[in-house]
DNA sequence: TCTTGTTAGATTGTCGACAATCTGCTTGTC
DNA sequence: GACAAGCAGATTGTCGACAATCTAACAAGA
């Protein structure tokens, strides 16, 4: 009999496609920053009871995408250019990580998985469909995450790129300006399934710099206009 | 009129409460791994309702000491050899990384703080306060991170922090031999207040391998008593 | 005019009850 | 005796209502 793995059953809690939903509409932009999250509104619309709700909504305050206030309310994190730096830098040093632990971890399965991860990116560019572009392009990044058999490591990395998703949103959809077609991952790709470690490493750094120069720009953008309060 | 700092006002809903009562009941070790808390007994005993009890457990969910199965309860996270290598290892690299953002940042105040909480913990081991030597430890070792001043950092070292007290009560909780009275974080705080950065990330690495060993020693006993299933 | 007290409305926090689901046992059938 | 169906009992998930708290507007007094 041949050997077969079945997929984890879906979740069938309101309370899970809850999490879903609103992560999506944090994650996609929908909901900005700062905005504040009304219980009865959204229970309404969503037609559930605030029961489920409100568990959903103290696991994205775990999860760092939402922030509460007791008796006040429950906003959407509000993004500093601060909190972009510092997302950024603990990302570096969480890649030069992962790829140390999923160097040796590499086999042909990880490298089919990075062909599919890398195809999906440039179907998504091509269409031209920002969201899933910045979904796909975490997507391939997370690969070496998922291949350095280190759990904590993971989730730790799940959690950050909550966040970083949130902002490329957020700064997709501050310049209208469409996004470069032009594929940036050939050589980060290429370097994974190279025997040099170490280049690969200084890529990610250099690599994630870059995109990063304009993440930040929309962040300072974002500080002076805080300034309104 | 002198310049005065108000510390935030105390959580005041019960829920905060809840959350903080499971969170010390498990990383003190009187909810073992794998132990299903039950939310009718629990909320009885708390004298609460099910509602704040379920929404604090959420977030004990996020935090990664609890899991959740729907529809067959929550239990205390279970803890494998693997998971306490995955977090040492990670804990390494926060560690290196931390080090070397709160270098610059030194100053008398964080000499003072260092001080008092290397104080704490000696305090804690004459004594002879299992407990809270673990947890005065665990903050003496966090100063590095609150001085890093990088938001996204201290909170992921924080949420490993709990599951490093809860390894560490377990292995406490499971020798009954008294914890050695000497203190091994002398060189540490000595490092810390040098010069040599470098010293003071390699001094993190070895100090850290040390507790180590004897930890993963007992993550072994564990596994090997899991196959009681 | 500024400050302080009051009040009404809205929103969050909490509660008790009901519905959905799981688990283990019993029953009946072969 | 083995096995499937079905039936309690217990437990989790969800609901609607009530209590506690906050906010903002307004009134009263210095």
């Amino acid at each position: 009999m041949a050997k077969l793995d079945f997929s984890p059953i879906a979740d069938t809690t309101r309370r899970a496609e809850i999490v879903a939903l609103l992560r999506r509409a944090i994650l996609t932009g929908q909901l900005g920053p700062g905005q504040k999250l009304n219980e009865l509104r959204i229970s309404e619309q969503m037609r559930v009871s605030r029961a489920p709700l409100r568990e959903a909504m103290r696991e994205l305050v775990q999860e760092g995408i939402l922030t509460s206030i007791p008796y006040a309310g429950t906003f959407v994190v509000d993004v500093t250019a601060k909190d972009i730096i510092d997302a950024y830098s603990l990302n570096k040093v969480l890649d030069e990580f992962a790829i140390e632990l999923a160097w040796p971890q590499r086999d042909q399965r990880f490298f089919d998985e990075l062909d599919r991860r890398h195809n999906a990116v440039k179907q998504a560019t091509r269409a031209v469909d920002t969201t899933r572009q910045i979904e796909t392009a975490l997507q391939l990044h997370g690969l070496i995450y998922e291949w350095a058999d280190n759990s904590v490591l993971l989730e730790t990395w799940q959690r950050l790129t909550s966040r970083l998703q949130m902002y490329f949103a957020l700064h997709q959809r501050a310049r209208n300006e469409p996004v470069p077609a032009e594929d940036v991952h050939e050589t980060y790709v290429a370097l994974l399934k190279g025997a040099d470690m170490r280049a690969a490493q200084r890529h990610a750094r250099e690599h994630i710099d870059l995109d990063f120069e304009e993440l930040l720009a929309y962040a300072r953008g974002l500080e002076k206009r805080a300034s309104k309060n």
